[in-house]
RNA sequence: CGCGGGGUGGAGCAGCCCGGUAGCUCGUCAGGCUCAUAACCUGAAGGUCGCUGGUUCAAAUCCAGCCCCCGCAA
């Protein structure tokens, strides 16, 4: 039987290890890669290209750039490639059903959870903001609503205490990308079957934004601790602090849980061990910040140049 | 031309506005104290102050250009 024809939508590095691996496997053709248009993005707003089309261009893949993925002109051209099956990986957009039914086999995605839970745009965030000890990826056969297709296969990956959204994207996304390819394969072989979702526990992930990042002292060291680990690498856990006068940011990069306590918001002591700030109970010890405008650094080399004392607020 | 902060011994910072002896915390090394220590005390080494040019008797400090790092914004 003749490789099939396969055409992938995905944008960032999270779609970019699945791409690879499709593109590694040798078992398909890759028609064509369809992603987000180039963004302007980094400092000096530059147009940035996506992961998978830089992917794409070094294979010599026809790369596709729709503003909108219910253009007439696109939808022509992915129906002149005769696709078999359409595998999407985080593209970034709605897919009309004129897409999700364009193909034979129709449309494969790849999910960072162990769906129906966490739904939407942030699962692994919000694995780890709610304090979950193990998540997975699902691939699913699309249907028109958010993440609610029939699951094909899921993979379950445990969340490690040191994992923060980073660690755990990485290792999600490859998990996705192996399951992925052999999920395509039985599915075309007519091996797996869908199934249709559980009605029971399903859960939504909304896109994170800026503002969740931002720590509420009077909150529980865990909870706190379970945010700094969801927001790496962005947007950060943020709080504040005052320096010379001015109230500037401060992100937190790693932290973890100790049990002295205090008032909230507090500092307890500062010293090589850390940071230790009294949380709604217990406290979290800063182990990797960042000021504003400056480096990451460890908690040991931001004293050296910030002075912290016991009884100093935060927040 | 998106907005803004910054590049000063190994690390993190102050000094810059108001030019003129290189400062602080930590680390390193040596010595001391101690049963002992990453604790404490004493001393020492270590810097072309991002690069280039300009102004000046004199530039970390003022001016111009360039390189690099970071926050915001996306």
């Amino acid at each position: 039987m003749a490789a099939p024809r396969i055409i992938f939508m995905g944008t960032p590095d999270f779609a970019g290890e699945s791409l690879r691996a499709l593109i590694g496997s040798n078992c398909f053709q890759v028609l064509a890669v369809v992603c987000q248009p180039d963004q302007p993005a980094g400092r000096g707003l530059k147009l940035q290209a996506p992961p998978t089309k830089k992917i794409a261009r070094d294979q010599n893949i026809p790369v596709l750039q729709p503003e909108r993925a219910r253009d007439e002109n696109f939808l022509r051209q992915l129906r002149d490639l005769q696709p078999d099956v359409i595998a999407v990986t985080a593209y970034g957009q709605i897919l009309p059903g004129s897409i999700l039914q364009l193909p034979p086999h129709g449309c494969l995605n790849v999910h960072a959870s162990l769906l129906p839970k966490y739904r939407g745009a942030a699962p692994i965030q919000w694995a780890l903001l709610n304090g979950d000890t193990d998540t997975g990826v699902t691939i699913m056969k699309m249907d028109a609503g958010m993440d609610t297709g029939a699951i094909l296969s899921q993979e379950k990956i445990p969340i490690l205490a040191e994992d923060n959204s980073r660690t755990l994207h990485d290792r999600l996304s490859r998990a996705g990308a192996g399951l992925l390819v052999k999920t395509i394969s039985e599915y075309l072989e007519g091996r797996v079957q869908p199934r249709p979702q559980p009605v029971e526990g399903v859960v939504y992930a909304p896109k994170i934004q800026k503002k969740d990042g931002q720590i509420d002292w009077h909150q529980p060291a865990r909870l706190i601790w379970n945010r700094v680990r969801a927001m790496v690498p962005w947007p950060g856990a943020f709080t504040h602090l005052q320096v010379l006068q001015r109230r500037e940011f401060l992100k937190i990069w790693a932290s973890e849980i100790a049990d002295e306590s205090g008032p909230h918001g507090r500092v307890i002591r500062a010293d090589k061990d850390g940071i230790v700030v009294a949380c709604g109970s217990q406290s979290l010890r800063l182990l990797q910040v960042q000021l504003e405008g400056g480096r990451r650094m460890s908690a040991q080399e931001f004293l050296a140049g910030h002075p912290l004392h016991a009884g100093d607020p935060v927040g």
